[in-house]
DNA sequence: GTCTATAAGGAGATAGAC
DNA sequence: GTCTATCTCCTTATAGAC
């Protein structure tokens, strides 16, 4: 990638990574543009506010994340084994980039009305035939052939994420092992993981 | 409490509601001395600087629930209701005061150095006789005897925090329910208490 | 103890030259 | 497109009058 091209490409790729790793109110447009390489007034030039900044950053990564959130929903298998294929599959969207699970959860925290778009279109009951209402139906059915104990959908997917996400806020800050060394890391996620789908599993069994 | 006495405690009520709700970083001592209805260079007067303010606020605190974790672990009854006994103790010390879960996760992942110290006093192998150690121990002892399905203490620990603290990141921003309504959300919460006891309870059986 | 005044700096955003 | 200069506002913190 050219320096001098395609500056708004290059405002967007920088801001992605410092608004991951310090969060929006952390990061300042002149940071940004110190990182970049330009000016300040060049960000304002492209993209008005921090604001729409922020949102042509995340807005495509958001509806991609939401989108496949029933990608494991392979019905062809056994019932237990897709739910652990669930964990694994959130566990594997989250370890592409750890910054995300902090990130995710801070900007929830620090404003949670900006995200009430997306909670509106993905998990409110008026939108139809989502993701989350195939997951639901696909639980509700084995609840009800007492193939499992009786649990909503809901609360399996809050546990799942709950304990997902968890993982991934304590991890980096080495609240886990007491150091920050990058095999040990990957040995605690590689057993919370296993230990969450344990569980998990063992959770739901009638 | 008379509005001109004892300024300074009136300094440490307000900054930590304000610290609770919006965080660290959100808050600015001016808008502390305006909600405390005194001049912004009082703050400095008498906390010199903001840090200091921070921890004149919550160290107390921490103190206060590291100190208490391990009150709930009664060696005299079930060990089964005893864990959870510990979901419980949690759940109602978070329920106290909602603001506090979502405030730790923030400011944890804002700013993780900060509270090193903490954890080297209590998570440390170093600091021996912690209340980690004793459950640690009684972890194990239920393991060895085959009650319970091998797991690590850290790990039964990291489970019922995390959706213990989860819990309470998700209620207040209405993405369980849609809505803000008070009793809703209390019955949100005792719902997921109740799902997490069972769940914790079924993930450790043999 | 409490105030005014102010330093010193950073933020987001805009006007206008080139 | 990209820049300089600038506006307005806000931050933490200090000096010094009273």
């Amino acid at each position: 990638m050219e320096r001098n091209q395609n500056i708004e490409k290059r405002i967007l790729w920088v801001a992605e990574r410092l608004f991951l790793e310090k969060g929006f109110s952390g990061t300042s447009t002149t940071e940004i543009a110190k990182a970049v390489g330009c000016n300040q007034t060049l960000i304002h030039y492209y993209f008005r506010t921090k604001e729409k900044l922020f949102w042509d950053v995340f807005s495509p990564k958001v509806e991609q994340v939401l989108e496949c959130l029933d990608a494991p929903l392979d019905e062809s298998i056994d019932f237990i084994e897709r739910i652990r294929n669930v964990v694994d599959f959130y566990f594997g969207m989250l370890e592409l980039d750890e910054r995300l699970a902090p990130f995710i959860v801070n900007e929830l925290i620090m404003n949670p009305g900006r995200w009430g778009k997306f909670r509106d279109r993905y998990l409110r009951s008026e939108s139809r035939s989502s993701a989350f209402d195939r997951f639901e139906n696909m639980v509700d059915e084995e609840v009800d052939s007492g193939r499992i104990r009786r649990i909503k959908a809901i609360d399996l997917l809050l546990n799942i994420m709950s304990l997902t996400i968890s993982a991934f806020i304590v991890a980096p800050k080495g609240f886990a092992s007491g150091e920050c060394d990058s095999n040990l890391r990957k040995s605690y996620l590689d057993n919370r993981k296993e230990d969450i789908k344990t569980l998990v599993v063992n959770g739901i069994k009638a």
